[in-house]
DNA sequence: GTCTATAAATGGATAGAC
DNA sequence: GTCTATCCATTTATAGAC
């Protein structure tokens, strides 16, 4: 990790975050000290600070990254499927969350874990980015229900649950483990399907 | 929050663990330090000494408390229910873990964010408790598939998904709300049953 | 842009008086 | 059993040399 003295403004802030993603996912954003940071990064400490303006700043905007990402992709998905038709988003929203969500198990720990750590002004920014991607689920089952193709006693709730049990995945899938990505996939949309339908 | 001067062991000890439980529940095990339980416990911080070793063994001993008090009051109500009937089992599980977590918001909180905190031996050991309560579930959906009640495509996944949908209960959560316990229950169950069947 | 050195505050834990 | 005082390590953040 050692670094020689030098100008690296190119590498090193891409470098602050992917590092500090992986450390505040393993130990926890109060655990991991900007020395610790730094040091895995391989500079000194005093050289995080012309990337950032302090620590909290940091937290944020990883979070917020995540939570733009999220949104953007889901949007971007939902461009090319007919939004007429309930049961198809359903499937590919449950599908593209299990998808989107084990690809950066870093980021999903921390925004499901650190949101305690925000300042308020910052927890609510997130927080609305938040309710927005609970919206475009709960919009999809609002209409599977108007269409009489959804049966559930509580759309707000089910939406909840819904997310609750697929974030879920990230707390025991290992890539390489007994089930491939596909069989994860299929698995949770089964159970998906099922509880919103008859 | 101020004390007098004198003796206090009966009050002091559960209250430590009281107080401790809500602030690390708030703030994080990791935010919160050894000064500020003593000032809502209303004693300086020596006194806090007389009680636990080291802050790691608080932690340790909430953890440890829920998890044997889970355990214990499972098997209590599995006790009065018809074993070789896999949906009671399943719709008591269900609503039994719904009402005993509601009831202790701040316990599960910590139980399921703190671990990354404890020290590798202590993790082992609560490690292993969760376990069992996972195989306490695991096992009524392996018997409900084997007399063909259930259909599900994979206990092991049903079971942290079922669990993971359940616990999501208590991020939104609050009594007096728009909707009571009972339907809370209820709506929950109504969505595990379904996953589980047809 | 990075380094070294340091300020100023706070952390866990302990010793000894009462 | 509790308090006061303190040790010693560590924290975030800044200042100024290079």
């Amino acid at each position: 990790m050692a670094r020689t003295q030098g100008s690296h403004s190119d590498i090193t802030g891409p470098r602050i975050q992917k590092v500090a993603l992986q450390l505040f996912a393993r130990h926890g954003y109060a655990a991991v000290s900007m020395r610790q940071i730094a040091k895995e990064v391989g500079v000194q400490v005093g050289a995080l600070y012309n990337y950032l303006p302090d620590k909290q700043s940091l937290l944020f905007s990883l979070m917020n990254k995540h939570m733009q990402d999220v949104l953007a992709a889901w949007k971007e998905q939902k461009a090319t499927l007919d939004p007429c038709r309930p049961d198809g988003l359903l499937e590919e929203f449950a599908r593209f969350h299990i998808r989107f969500h084990m690809a950066r198990p870093d980021a999903v720990f921390i925004a499901y874990m650190e949101l305690r750590n925000l300042s308020p002004e910052n927890f609510a920014k997130i927080e609305a980015l938040r309710k927005s991607y609970e919206g475009e689920l709960q919009s999809i089952l609002d209409a599977g229900v108007a269409q009489r193709i959804f049966t559930l006693r509580d759309s707000k709730i089910t939406t909840l649950a819904v997310i609750a049990m697929l974030n879920g995945v990230i707390t025991w899938y290992r890539s390489g483990g007994r089930l491939s990505l596909e069989e994860v996939e299929a698995t949770y949309w089964d159970m998906v399907r099922k509880a919103v339908t008859g």
